[in-house]
DNA sequence: TTAGTGATATCC
DNA sequence: GATATCACTAAA
């Protein structure tokens, strides 16, 4: 089942956590469907979470984390990774869940790049969409929370928050 | 551990 | 205009 606006509608602390397991599903320009699960998310909330691209105030690029739910954020970073978000919440709360890793693609670069996922999928709306969306195939998985990766900057209290939700039954551990 | 890479924000 | 920063990865 695709899953709709609804879904996306919901404060990012629900919706984090939930979109662990479901599929996201790619079709490419030449018909191909590529689709892989989801094992690991992160979720960023509002500008009081330093570790939001939105804590430094409404810019062009953050705009679209205040936009309406279910709009895929794409970013690029260190000048050569794309990493894919979902908005989700209220109008104008920005608030997102970025998709760190699928089943098979640990690495949030990892997994846009299998996808071909780039700045054209930026500003789509991903339930209203022919070329990515996500399922939900009826997986339970077992949800684990963990700190956030990759956000030292973001001081101590941000950086040890656990807001990141990983599928603990597909985890490969260290 | 470090190099690579480029958009964005912030400061002239 | 110039610089500093960054939600990362691969190679070593």
């Amino acid at each position: 089942m695709k899953l709709g606006r609804d879904f996306f509608s919901r404060d990012c602390l629900e919706v984090a956590p939930e979109l662990v397991g479901k599929i996201i599903a790619r079709k490419l320009s030449d018909g191909t469907v590529i689709r892989v699960r989801i094992t690991e998310t992160e979720a960023y909330r509002g500008e009081e979470d330093k570790a939001c691209h939105a804590s430094k105030g409404r810019t062009p690029r953050t705009e679209l984390l205040y936009g309406e739910s279910g709009v895929i954020y794409v970013y690029l970073c260190y000048g050569m990774h794309w990493l894919m978000n979902v908005i989700t919440g209220e109008k104008d709360i920005p608030q997102g869940v970025l998709i760190r890793a699928g089943e098979g693609y640990n690495g949030p670069a990892k997994l846009t790049k299998r996808l071909m996922i780039n700045k054209e999928q930026n500003g789509t709306y991903i339930y209203d969409n022919d070329s990515v969306w996500i399922e939900d195939d009826g997986y339970k998985p077992y949800i684990e929370t963990a700190k956030r990766v990759g956000i030292d900057y973001a001081g101590e209290y941000w950086r040890d928050i656990e807001w990141r939700f990983i599928d603990g039954s597909k985890e490969v551990k260290k």
